[in-house]
DNA sequence: AAGCCGGGGGG
DNA sequence: CCCCCAGGCTT
């Protein structure tokens, strides 16, 4: 079948028409305001797998305790982590502090002027790397995240699944092809601010869409089958109890290996009840096998459902009495007695603050 | 290639 | 309830 028209005259089209939507309806988010890298950076990092709408407030934030690299390079890890909490995906918080570091200190505070040396520092893939060397550097390169991925499939219709390897690499190609020389970073932007707002993954407001005349998949109305994805396992389901356990007016609280779920977080001492097993003798199995302490189980404070990326919980709390043992971690790394008063000062997982308000 | 890694919002 | 989000790292 001969195309309607040239590959060549369909790109230009896109560009020109994303470059003067994004002109025109761009909102105005804290990190466009500034060409500065080490903002553009932030952001980029703190909107991976999150929704600008949750992210702003958490950059706003950040930026405000942490204005220069320099700044962060000193931060202690607490602060960092505290800052981050509730935003997830944690480990994108120690990576970007180990980056600072080596900006600050091996780097002489010089950021990388391009892609191929972003993707040096840690946090920072090929995805960031385009995008900070785009938006920031004006370097001609491609970036291809969830917006601009579904944008592409429905632009070019692809109908292979899009987590496979080969699609993926195609995409990559598709969205290399079509960054401009000129402004890549404006592109760039406008293709992911489509994908968020226009080109959303049910009911696209395809006759909001700059680019509609030039979509393959809604010439032919499928263009909410693409993209096309694999369909991911069911996630399992666990039960938990956690301890509160008070004593002169503290509370038992562990810290959590850095690396891992929840890296570097304080919460609650508690763990998984094994089949058949009540709640109180999980509870003071776990307590004295993986903390170190004897407890008398008391009443039940909360029953919290949470969900994670790859399983799902439910967590009884109840309140313990201490009894004997100085607290002595097996798989956290430490453990304080802290007051109720000084709480602000830890980062909690999102799980422990929904029961928090009822100490 | 597949699994791990949070939390929130929308349908 | 399921899906997805300005993804990267590890195995």
């Amino acid at each position: 079948m001969a195309p309607i028209e040239s590959a060549k005259k369909k790109r230009a089209a896109i560009r020109r028409g994303l470059l003067a939507w994004y002109r025109r309806e761009a909102r105005d988010l804290p990190w466009r305001r500034t060409k500065d890298p080490y903002a553009v950076w932030l952001s980029e990092i703190m909107l991976q797998q999150t929704r600008v709408d949750q992210g702003t407030p958490y950059f706003e934030r950040f930026i405000a305790a942490f204005p220069t690299v320099q700044a962060l390079a000193a931060a202690k890890d607490a602060q960092v982590l505290k800052l981050w909490e509730g935003l997830g995906y944690y480990s994108r918080a120690r990576n970007l502090h180990r980056a600072a570091k080596i900006v600050a200190h091996e780097m002489d505070g010089a950021f990388p002027a391009t892609a191929e040396a972003w993707r040096a520092l840690p946090g920072v893939g090929r995805y960031t790397a385009g995008a900070i060397a785009s938006i920031a550097f004006d370097e001609p390169v491609a970036v291809l995240d969830g917006n601009v991925i579904r944008v592409l499939s429905r632009i070019f219709d692809i109908t292979e699944s899009t987590d496979d390897t080969r699609t993926r690499d195609r995409l990559w190609e598709i969205a290399e092809t079509l960054v401009p020389q000129k402004s890549p970073g404006d592109f760039n932007q406008a293709m992911m601010e489509l994908g968020a707002r226009v080109c959303t993954p049910r009911a696209p407001q395809c006759a909001e869409c700059p680019v509609r005349l030039h979509c393959d998949a809604l010439s032919k109305g499928v263009q909410e089958q693409r993209p096309v994805r694999k369909k991911k396992a069911a996630t399992p389901h666990y039960e938990y109890v956690v301890g509160v356990i008070p004593k002169n007016g503290r509370y038992l609280l562990a810290k959590r290996p850095d690396n891992g779920l929840l890296g570097g977080m304080w919460e609650f001492p508690g763990g998984p009840v094994l089949s058949g097993e009540t709640h109180q003798a999980a509870l003071k199995r776990i307590l004295r096998e993986e903390f170190g302490v004897t407890v008398k189980p008391g009443g039940l404070i909360a029953v919290v459902n949470h969900a994670y990326s790859h399983f799902k919980v439910t967590m009884n709390v109840y309140r313990c009495d201490w009894i004997s043992g100085t607290p002595t971690p097996a798989a956290h790394t430490k453990m304080k007695w802290v007051p109720r008063s000084r709480f602000a000062n830890y980062a909690f997982p999102k799980a422990n603050h929904k029961f928090l308000d009822l100490l």
